[in-house]
DNA sequence: TAGTGTCCCATTGACGCCCATTATTGCCCA
DNA sequence: TGGGCAATAATGGGCGTCAATGGGACACTA
């Protein structure tokens, strides 16, 4: 399953191209479709990037949510804003402009590795948001309760 | 599954390689990918690094938290600041700028098996921080309750 | 026909691969 | 049981390949 980590930097072109980074290329690879979805994030000017299983999994949790509900209505805004981008031959995919106003995307794009799923930044917006992010953990002494190990003969029948 | 065990110094060439430790690399193997993730600590200027099923186990267990909460974001900075690191055909790994930088690490490289992962350190570093915890553990008298022992038929059939 | 969006090709620079060499370990045998 | 030899691991460096990038050609659409 996809699995994304770290940070990368790539230019935008004069087209509104930018170059996904190679590892997070792979990393979507093994979908019917040859590209990324990606949608805003509430907290942050910046978006969220995933393949089509994870797309599925949130429009299923959304689901999950009381029909008509408020709340089901509020939270499906990020369908609503989604966007399905095809990846070039050359593994670039071309940034829609609410994107670039959004974030403020102009020059370059930092692409941020989060597990099953993926952002992208405005570099300095990202600096200023998250660049405490590190400290903060460090500060609080945070800690994660990890999933308990799966059963390692699982799935061997 | 991956078992760490023991310390081992490596040396750092010009290029930023560094040789993982034969029995480590030999606990790698059996994934698709050959190489390891690494990430930062928070209690150490150090980096741990574990296998490909552990990095997914980690990233799964940031998902368990809820989406888009503080919580969830302010952790996730170990995957953001995580390197996925293949191995050249000699077994060597490229230690990233960040990695050298956070760590302190130059000359040498100290690998240091921590069971289902391991840990990367400056030496001197490690030394400081690390170099009573054997005198701190017996002075305390530490114990440990052992896990139950695994039914051995488990999934044989 | 202008505008938009793919696709294709060229360039460049970093990184991965390959080969050579040195160091270390472990084994064999006297 | 010690020395020496062989196999393996660690190290160093050169070079080719591929990822990132830029620009142009072409097709489709409004």
């Amino acid at each position: 399953m996809a699995l994304f980590v770290g940070r990368y930097v790539n230019r935008i072109d004069r087209k509104g191209r930018v170059s996904v980074p190679k590892p997070f290329r792979d990393a979507l690879g093994g979908q019917s479709f040859s590209g990324l979805y990606v949608y805003p994030l509430f907290k942050f000017n910046a978006f969220e990037a995933c393949d089509e299983d994870f797309m599925g999994r949130l429009s299923d949790s959304l689901e999950d949510l009381p029909m008509f509900s408020d709340e089901q209505d509020d939270l499906s805004v990020i369908l609503e804003s989604a966007h399905r981008l095809p990846l070039d031959p050359e593994g670039r995919v071309a940034l829609p402009k609410d994107v670039l106003k959004t974030t403020g995307i102009s020059g370059q794009a930092l692409f941020v590795g989060r597990g099953r799923r993926f952002q992208i930044w405005e570099p300095k917006t990202y600096e200023a948001n998250r660049g405490k992010a590190f400290e903060r953990a460090r500060a609080r002494g945070a800690t994660l309760q990890l999933r308990r190990q799966q059963d390692p003969d699982k799935g061997k029948a």
